[in-house]
DNA sequence: CTGAAAGCGCTTACAG
DNA sequence: CTGAAAGCGCTTACAG
């Protein structure tokens, strides 16, 4: 097993200095064929890889990106990871891993964010669900530090690239789908309106409500906090109401919620979705597995994993670039074009939904969805 | 805002060399108290945060772990990951994420291992279920680069240091909480009788109910794939035996097949707990959210990271002062080994019955347990 | 197309 | 207790 190779041993094994090693090493062009070709085949057969740590500190760089997020055990934050690892795992670059936010996402964490850069570890930064770093984050960027966001909290401070999900749209889909079920009366259980992204997803229950001609109703809009008891607790309040008034949907603002609401109409003899439907909204793992399985609005965490990453990737080849203009990309398929830092540094990724039983679609699939809505309470 | 502090600066504020410098850095003795003050005051000041990558370069060393994970997707990691990134986190160490075997874990991996030490960019490695790559992770450890295997498949090769769950122990609760509910014929869905922990909790199972002086129903004993269908299956296959032989309780070795086992009660009318006790294993975070809540073995994840984490920090360190043993010489050259190399590297952490509603003992707690194991079939 | 040399920011014997 | 110097493994102008 080779023991501490270097690119020394290397330019000796292969006859030439150590720069010209360093030069195939790098893909530069200007090296003879069959040169590059015997220092490759040493290298190869030799089993070296270069050091990494050396090279960032020679070259002003590293090929370490850094990933800051809350709580791993977050459900979706798994998902997005899968996404970036995949493609950071197909580059030379690799992930250093910052899980900080764990206790309180409402906190500026300016300070840790500081020293991470200060360390010059990694060369570029990707932060899921900032909060109020998001402005730190964005003066970063401004120095040309290369940062990408991936939040829902609204638009983020001075053009900072930006990955977000269309929770609008995704919430008035779901409603609009409740809607061509047959349904009149729907509920929504929101999220906790100190988060940007309970808004538009009340908004969009809101749109579907108004283009469907049904009046909003403001006793079946209640605030969860996105967790299980509160589900249940705004579910409770709904079913409470008297007959006429009661809802024959619910729509959620995140899967918990629903399973809370849907423990609820059990405790109650009322049966999902044939009483009442329900819909939630992340489609978080377990949500096909529950009884019955939940029609929910998809989140692309995966998908916005990879692309937060490519875009990463991009900025931070470019701003390589910036500072040795004279050589071209690494690798062409992260490297989109010159225009790295031009638009669209704004991504909204589309929802979609996942229509499973607890919706009663299935029942309701093969009446005519324009059935002119009359209410459906049994 | 400080731009590209180096040690340099800071020697030339605090008007001493970048060796003093260096040495309060590493916190090292035979530092004049007075000057150790005025150096850190500077760098307080300044803002100075070392290169990270410059230290392990020239000291030999780095401060990066590597956590050589399967998928980040599968319900355990986040939680272990968690325990890890709270102990890394409060060192100077920074924690590096290779996401690999995502699609297979059966596949050896130590191509991609071996890349990654020869690197060089971490100085250790944490490797979470490795599968066959654990052969390889042994070697390397035998050649003392610190390794720390967290698994569940049997004993590690070459005395690698080694974490584990004690799965025996914790099936062998759960079912004897079964018979002590006063059940007698419990059926038990085994996971993939390819991994060594399927055949623990199976152990489990069978030990509990020979120290009951239950014999073991073959019938009651099928193999699944840790998966909710598989769960569903076997279930159905119980549930389809003649009335006297049929289960009153279900073991199964996952919280994702007791899941489906839930699911095969409730479509036949089987009321759960009454008609069926469930309990699964994992604890999985959803699992205290279905319903009824799952009553399940609980594998310690979080816990087993701070340990996995302050273990791999303890070789590492050790093996630094292996390199350098001038300095703090508690464990110099006599035996370097001697202190942190033995035992305990194998640490089997216990589980805990975690009691929920689907086994039904809210309402089997008052009468006595000693009732001699009558048949309790309704 | 290629090599010699300087340098990235830090650590570590080696001498005081 | 402290400094000058060499060196970690690599990259990059600068000269050919």
């Amino acid at each position: 097993m080779a023991e501490k190779l270097t690119i020394r041993d290397i330019a000796r094994l292969a006859g030439v200095s150590k720069a010209t090693v360093s030069r195939v090493l790098n893909q530069k062009p200007d090296v003879d064929p069959a040169t590059r070709e015997r220092i490759l085949r040493v290298m190869e057969e030799q089993g070296f890889v270069p050091n990494i740590a050396a090279s960032g500190l020679a070259g002003g760089r590293s090929r370490l990106l850094g990933a800051l997020i809350p709580s791993l055990t977050w459900p979706l934050i798994p998902e997005l990871m899968r996404g970036v690892g995949e493609v950071v795992g197909a580059t030379p670059y690799e992930l250093i891993l910052y899980s900080i936010n764990d206790v309180n996402h409402e906190k500026d964490r300016s300070d840790i964010i500081s020293r991470i850069v200060r360390t010059r570890l990694v060369s570029g930064l990707l932060a899921v669900f900032p909060g109020p770093s998001a402005k730190y984050l964005a003066a970063l960027h401004s120095r040309s530090f290369p940062v990408l966001l991936i939040d829902d909290q609204g638009i983020p401070p001075e053009n900072t690239p930006w990955i977000s999900v269309d929770n609008r749209v995704g919430a008035y889909e779901a409603t609009r789908h409740l809607i061509r079920l047959g349904h009149r009366r729907i509920a929504h259980i929101q999220g906790p309106l100190k988060y940007q992204v309970s808004h538009d997803r009340y908004r969009g229950y809101c749109d579907a409500l108004e283009e469907a001609g049904i009046p909003l109703d403001p006793a079946l809009v209640l605030e969860g906090d996105f967790m299980p008891q509160t589900g249940r607790a705004c579910a409770n309040a709904f079913f409470d109401l008297p007959p006429e008034r009661r809802p024959t949907a619910i729509f959620a603002g995140s899967d918990y919620m629903a399973y809370g609401a849907i423990a609820a109409a059990e405790q109650r003899g009322l049966r999902v979705p044939d009483d009442v439907a329900v819909v939630g909204f992340d489609d978080n793992p377990s949500s096909a597995h529950m009884e019955p399985p939940l029609t929910t609005v998809r989140q692309p965490f995966y998908e916005m994993g990879r692309r937060a990453a490519e875009m990463l990737l991009a900025f931070v080849e470019a701003s390589r670039m910036m500072h040795h203009p004279s050589q071209n990309g690494q690798f062409a398929s992260v490297t989109p074009s010159a225009a790295v830092f031009d638009p669209p540094v704004r991504v909204k990724m589309p929802t979609s939904l996942i229509i499973r039983a607890s919706c009663g679609a299935s029942r309701h699939l093969h009446s005519p969805s324009e059935q002119g809505g009359g209410d459906r309470s049994r």
